[in-house]
DNA sequence: GCAAATTAATGATTTATTCAAG
DNA sequence: CTTGAATAAATCATTAATTTGC
């Protein structure tokens, strides 16, 4: 499909680097597939490779997954500050800052979910008060919450109106305004 | 023709979840509005809230973003597969479409990259980065070797024609040993 | 038209990575 | 170097579409 060779200036100037799409997808690829931090062989073979699709030089590609690699660890950064200084809100234990104090007695259990999960013995989640600890974690936590079988519909969380989209900040903000990883666009 | 779209029979012993169109609709907004991962919070609220349009669980609703999510990768994971082979850049691979290259053993290089790097020259560097950034990294030996012509010291990976990427274990295997496969150096 | 057989979608599990902390 | 938490990839399993022969 006729990528369009978004050309840096080369020659003389030396403005920055603008990769083109099929670098960008290539590089990402490259990083997904588990190649966080390339050799210099390879970089010189990713190098050699991507310049087909313009000009390119190795420490373009050597800053490239520096700061992919980089970014990703921010990313994941914020995301654990924010899930800590939700946690530090209560009771401190001089073990782990968060996490498994009791309620969910079951997140050992969690990795052999399996046959566990369809006829989870929950008694009932704490109405009065969700527990706090799932909150965050979008994890499997909440598999427990809800009961299989007798219960039909879900009518545990008080219908008080919430709005479930994102879309507005008005009501989600409260809870979990982190949740987001800044969303890699699609 | 005309499916019945009724669906949701789920009267008895319902084995698994099945979703009214009303769920699937809303679920599908929610993600199209961002929302990839919802935390436990979120997935309350939106159990909760389908629930009137059937019987619906927290880990369904669970299930059904980490689901869409993968599906969603891996159609653009094929599409860009599509892209490569009509580059003819890597052969099929049944797992990553990028390479799943391997670490090979560049590791040698970084205990001789740090005295190099001390007195290597950067005629290359950006500007806007420090040395201490280079320092960093192991592996950046080679990264200037691209640069135009005046690369003093290792050039000894020719500039072109040299095969890339993992096509057999073999090449890259040899690569940094030594000899002379088409050692050009000009 | 209708079911049995086959194929495509998709819900639910399991397995493998990843980063950071101890 | 090991471990824990969380996730994403790969896989299994069941339901819905569809094809096919009668």
């Amino acid at each position: 499909m006729t990528s369009v060779p978004v050309a840096v200036t080369t020659g003389g100037g030396g403005s920055r680097w603008c990769p083109t799409p099929e670098q960008v997808m290539l590089l990402e690829g490259m990083y997904r597939g588990g190649l966080k931090t390339p050799t210099a062989t390879q970089i010189q073979q990713i190098t050699s490779r991507l310049s087909i699709y313009g000009k390119i030089q190795g420490k373009n590609v050597f800053y490239w997954f520096q700061n992919h690699k980089a970014r990703d660890r921010q990313k994941l950064r914020k995301k654990l500050m924010a899930l800590y200084h939700q946690h530090r809100l209560y009771p401190t234990t001089h073990h782990h800052p968060f996490l498994p104090l009791h309620p969910v007695g079951g997140i050992e259990d969690v990795s052999k979910c399996k046959p566990v999960m369809n006829n989870w013995k929950v008694d009932d989640l704490p109405s009065d008060q969700p527990c706090k600890l799932m909150c965050d974690c979008p994890l499997m936590t909440m598999m427990m919450m809800d009961h299989h079988g007798t219960t039909p519909y879900c009518t545990r969380v008080p219908p008080k109106t919430l709005q479930l989209f994102p879309l507005t900040t008005t009501d989600l903000k409260q809870d979990d305004a982190h949740h987001s990883t800044t969303s890699s666009k699609p």
